[in-house]
This record gives C-alpha cells, structure tokens and sequence, in this order.
DNA sequence: CTGAAAGCGCTTACAG
DNA sequence: CTGAAAGCGCTTACAG
C-alpha cells in the first residue's frame, strides 16, 4: 500500500492555474466577478488535476452547502424507508447531502438532534412520531429550538410539541375513513391492535377511527385489550409495539381475552391494525393460528406500504414517500414568521383482507 | 422570530470555565493530559451552556471522527433498507454519522463519490452491485482508489472490480442452491425472469442457478427471452428492471414467447425471479392473469426481504443486515496489505410458492 | 498539568 | 476583474 496522499488543495489548483487563491476559489464556487475565461480555465485545472473541495473548510469559512440530517426510528421499516426515499430525491435534486440517523426513542431523539447540530447540518427533519405528552419530547424540542435560534431550519412529519414547519399526514381523517368502511359492511364488534399510547400517530388514528364508529373518546393505554362502548360499535384497543411482532401480540391478546378465536360469542369480527407493519404480523399470526381472513375476521391496515397489494391487505394510503419531499422542500424555503403547516391527504384502498361479516350461528 | 443567535464557540466555554482553549479542547476530547478535576469542570460547563462542538471544525483541525458514507442503489427497496439498517446499527454504536446517497447508475456513483470525499467521509461504503464490464465502474473505481490514496477506507458489497475490503453473499452458491431444489421438485423447463445482465449479482445467481441445473454456460444480455439446453433442464433467462415492474415485466415476455399461460405445450413450470422484489413483480403479474402459484406455475426468489413470509415466497435467505453490518465493521478495521474479504452464507427458505410441477395433460 | 501560537483549507470583505 | 489578508472554530505540537 503506497504512502498516504495529501488531497490537493485549492491552492494548489491555484498554483497550477496560475491566479490567486481568492480567483481560485470564485472560479470554482461560481461566484460572478471573475472573466469567464480565467474561470473556465481554472476549472479545467481543477477537474485535470481531480481536486475536491473540502467541505469542512467551506462550510467553516462561511461557505453555504449544508447538509441534511434525517431521524428515522428504523430505516428497515417500510414507512419510514419510503420517506427516506422521497426525502433523499429531492436532496439529490439540491445536491444536498442526507445524514441519517436512528432514532427509537426520545432520549436517542435527542442524541441525534446533538449530533447533526454539531455537523452543523442546515436543516433537520423528524419522521418519527411526537408522542402525546409533551414532557416526553421537552428536551429533544428544546435542542430543536435552539437549532432553530442559531438559523437551522427543522420540520417534523406529524403532529409534534414544536414550533416548526410540518407536514401532517391526516390521521384522523384515515381513521375515519377506514372505520366508517368497516362500519359500513357490518362490523359492530371491532378490534384494534395499536401501537405505543404514547404516540401522536396512535392517538390519532385511534380518535378518527372511534369517532366514526360513534363515539370520540380517547383512549390511554391498556395493558389488556380495553372496551369501550360506542353507539355504534363495540371497540377494544390493545396496545403493542410499532413492529411486525406488534401485531403478533395483539392477535394473542385478543385470543387470550377471549375476543378472538373462541366458539365466536361475543367475538370481534374485525381488526384495525395501526400500521400495516403491525398488519402483517396480525395476518401471519392469524394464519399461524387458523383463523381466516376475511371468512373469520376482517383486517385492515393503515399506510399502504408496497407490499400491502402482495398481501391483499385493505388499507389507508398515506403518500410516504411525498410527506418525506414536502418536509425537505419546507426545510429548504426560507422561514415565514410563523410556522407552515401541509396537511396530506389519504386514500382508501379496498384490496381482499376485509369483507362483511358472517353471520354467526 | 429572534434574531440569529451565533452557536457557543469553545473559546466561550474555555471563558467561562477559566481555563484555556487548548485546556477545554483537551477536556471535551478526552485527551490524556488534564486533571480529572479540571475536566470535569469544563465538561461541566459545556453542558450547562448547552455547547456542542463543530466538527467542521474540528474535521479540519485534524481531529478525526470523520462520518461514513454509504450508498445505495434506491433505499425504498427492502434489499438496501435491510443493508442499511445493520450498517447505521453499527455506525450508532460507534457514534459515527452515516451520511447516505442515492445511486442507480455508475455515472451517479461516481457523482456521489465525489461528494463523499468533498465532506471527508472516513470510510465508503458501496452497497449496490457491481458491474461485468470494468469499463462501466472504471470512472468510479479510480475515484475511490485515489480515496484509498488519500487515507480513505472503503468496502464493497459484492463483486466489484476494484482492490477494496469486500463482502460477499454468496449468489453463486445461493443460485445452485434454488436450482438444486427446483430439479429435486421435478422441474425441467425453467424461466429466469433476471434484473439487468451487466450487473455481477444478476450474472453469480444465473450462474449458479445454471451449474445446478446442468450447464455452466453464462448469459449475455437477451432481449427476448433466450433459451438455453443443458442436460438436466430448458431454461430462459429473460432481463428487465431489478423491480416489481421489472418481474412483472418478466411475465409478459415469458407469456408473449409462448412459454406460460397458453395451452400447456413447451410451457415453463417454475419461475426463478433474481430477486424478492422481482418476485413480487412476478406474482402479481401472474396473478392478474389468472395463472395460479403453485399450481400452475412455481415461482422462487432471492434475499427473503421481511415480507417474503407474507406471502409465502420460497426463496434463499441473504443476511442484507448482516452484510451492511459487516462491511461497515471492515471499513472501520485499520487497513490490511491486501483486502479482506468475508464471505457470508445462505438458506434456502422454503415456503408454498414452490411445488412439483403438475403432470400436463 | 496548562497555555500561547500555529495551522487545518477554505471564503469573503477590503483594496486596487 | 484580481489579489493579499483576515478569519471561520477547532486541535496539536511546542514550551513551560
């Protein structure tokens, strides 16, 4: 392996070009008052001699061109790879650069926010979901202030405790939607398998779902499936994590409290998976145990992720991929006087996974 | 909105602490060197003031804890989101950012690299598959060999034509391993619905495929689909997108070329789709055409990304976590006389998406 | 153990 | 249009 080779510097394309370190660095930039001909010369130089700038040097001399920092919860997940995705388009298209980080939970949260700050990235995105109580996302909000003061841009992806830009993706309404279609085939015994309680996506899509099938009560968490009555169905919510595995366990729980599976009294004749992650683990749970779907019991999801049509799963489209390019494209205009707010639409998406209820004998 | 409020400086936190710059630089870093008590103070203090260092900064003052670079062909596919989520695990333990890019082209790639070494990536690696023809990589990987040259780690995923720490899954093994398996079923006439011919992972899986079927031959790039003899099996490998599109693409040139959906005569009995994406492609499209799985045809893949099991996909398993984990981890290790490469196994993963082919009338 | 000073590689007023 | 010089915010020999 030869000796380590310096990079080159600008001056030494300066050098090499035979103008001033200050041309040098006007040609290459594009910054206007320089000739065309030095400047066109000078890049030739630079590109003959391979020279790349150093990022670090321009951006602590004051030059622009910062980067990006994305916090996912796992990029491994569908939801969020979509957002990374449409997020990364649009940076590519600005020639940004996209760090990304993981991120589970608040504390992690608000490790990431440090470290992108001390990158000195120009703007941050958050795509995980804000959770319900405010003391939970205190600190990471408040380093997200601060960044803020000090000039970077920040938008979040769903309803946060923070003053910033924000795209929402309408969980209310694409729960509303997906209750009032289920409502609509006959289902009055109905189940959700939730994620985490403490999260604002959970919370909403759980109020617009409850609020359709009549009643707007909101719901804390429960350790066992809770019931709740509504004049116009009966809902039990039981929550679990945000994962595949999730909706394994609320199938379980449900069976366990003798919702599902059983001789069919008193049985739940469809289930509202939060997430059709969480969907795919109820339907695989569900076959592991013999239950069929739709003949014994309906499943819906929400988010529509790509394999949702491969699994036939009824769904609420959320446009994941666009909330990840709004969010950018906000972060990148110049901050308004009071923060912006991009409401998303959604769109149900009636596959084979749900159908009417049987009658029961 | 406040005025812009400059971000803390050390020389305010050295200030404040009583203490000079090099003594609260030294605190902060860790460096050897300091009473404890006075460290301790400083750390202190920089906390308490809310101070977080620029790495730019210190990026240039020669400190390192340089970010790492990872990129990717789309980070939508599960392939890469998988690949990517074990390479920012490991990049989190070692609190590393992992700065990410979109590439689907080798023009791209070189772009990409490009930017890399601008922000002075300590390490890159190249999760998307390398190319048969050297020309096509010959830019890029002259790129990274001069990022070599400056100091620069880097790790491929996969056959590519350049000295470089690699990691390989194993397509050749994994390719006889699917082929193996589908002539213990009995089948004798096969497709291969493939992603583009110039890339090394299409041109390993075909090859191994083909070994087991009873011929070593290799393919060039086939518009229609071409058939080749070999003494165990027919096969046909026709070439399209490394996407759904492109395996469901796949199925129309098979249908077309009179190998599935007609009258049964000459006709394929099982589909090798290059990859689970691809796979998925292939089901859908076979669907949508009535033609059923596995009854009238098998179909098989590559990878088992997460939903494979959803949908009950046979397919060989490649740790896509495991690779980004590791290469990552060898880009990390101090630089060997020659390149490391680590090989990593497969499974074959049986599921109901493959069966005997049905005696013809 | 602690500090003053040089230097990392750029950009950008400030002169000419 | 072009250049000499200051300065961005750190780290690290070099002295003490």
């Amino acid at each position: 392996m030869a000796e380590r080779v310096a990079p080159l510097r600008l001056s030494d394309v300066a050098a090499r070009a035979g103008v001033s370190l200050a041309t040098a660095s006007r040609s290459l930039t594009g910054t206007p008052g320089v000739s065309a001909a030095v400047a066109g010369h000078v890049r030739g130089i630079a590109q003959e001699m391979g020279y790349v700038t150093n990022m670090h040097a321009r951006s602590l001399a004051g030059g622009i061109a910062s980067s990006i920092g994305l916090i996912v919860s796992e990029i491994g997940d569908p939801y969020f790879s979509e957002i990374a995705s449409g997020l990364i388009g649009v940076a590519t298209e600005h020639q940004r650069m996209v760090q990304i980080s993981h991120a589970g939970d608040p504390d992690a949260v608000l490790a990431q926010i440090r470290l992108l700050r001390a990158y000195r990235v120009g703007a941050i995105v958050l795509a995980g979901s804000g959770f319900s109580d405010p003391a939970l996302e205190a600190a990471a909000n408040a380093e997200l202030a601060s960044f803020q003061a000090s000039g970077g841009r920040v938008a979040v992806i769903g309803r946060h405790h923070i003053s910033a830009d924000a795209v929402l993706p309408d969980n209310v309404a694409a729960g509303r939607s997906i209750g009032t279609y289920l409502l609509g085939l006959g289902h009055r015994r109905i189940a959700i398998v939730a994620g985490p309680a403490t999260l604002n996506s959970v919370a909403d899509r759980v109020a617009g779902t409850l609020e359709a099938l009549g009643t707007i009560e909101t719901l804390g968490s429960l350790e066992k499936p809770g019931a709740l009555e509504s004049p116009g169905a009966s809902v039990s919510v039981t929550h679990h994590e945000f994962t595949r595995a999730g909706g394994a366990a609320g199938v379980a729980a449900l069976v366990e409290a003798g919702l599902l599976g059983g001789d069919g009294g008193g049985e739940v004749t469809a289930i509202i998976a939060l997430s059709d992650v969480m969907a795919l683990g109820v339907l695989a749970e569900l076959r592991e145990r013999g239950i069929r779907v739709p003949d014994d019991v309906s499943v819906v999801g929400f988010d529509d992720i790509p394999v949702a049509a491969d699994v036939a799963l009824t769904t609420v489209r959320l446009p994941m991929a666009e909330l990840g390019a709004a969010a950018l494209r906000m972060a990148m205009l110049e901050p308004a006087s009071r923060p912006r707010r991009k409401t998303t639409g959604h769109e149900l998406v009636v596959r084979a996974s749900a159908a009417p209820p049987k009658a029961r004998p």
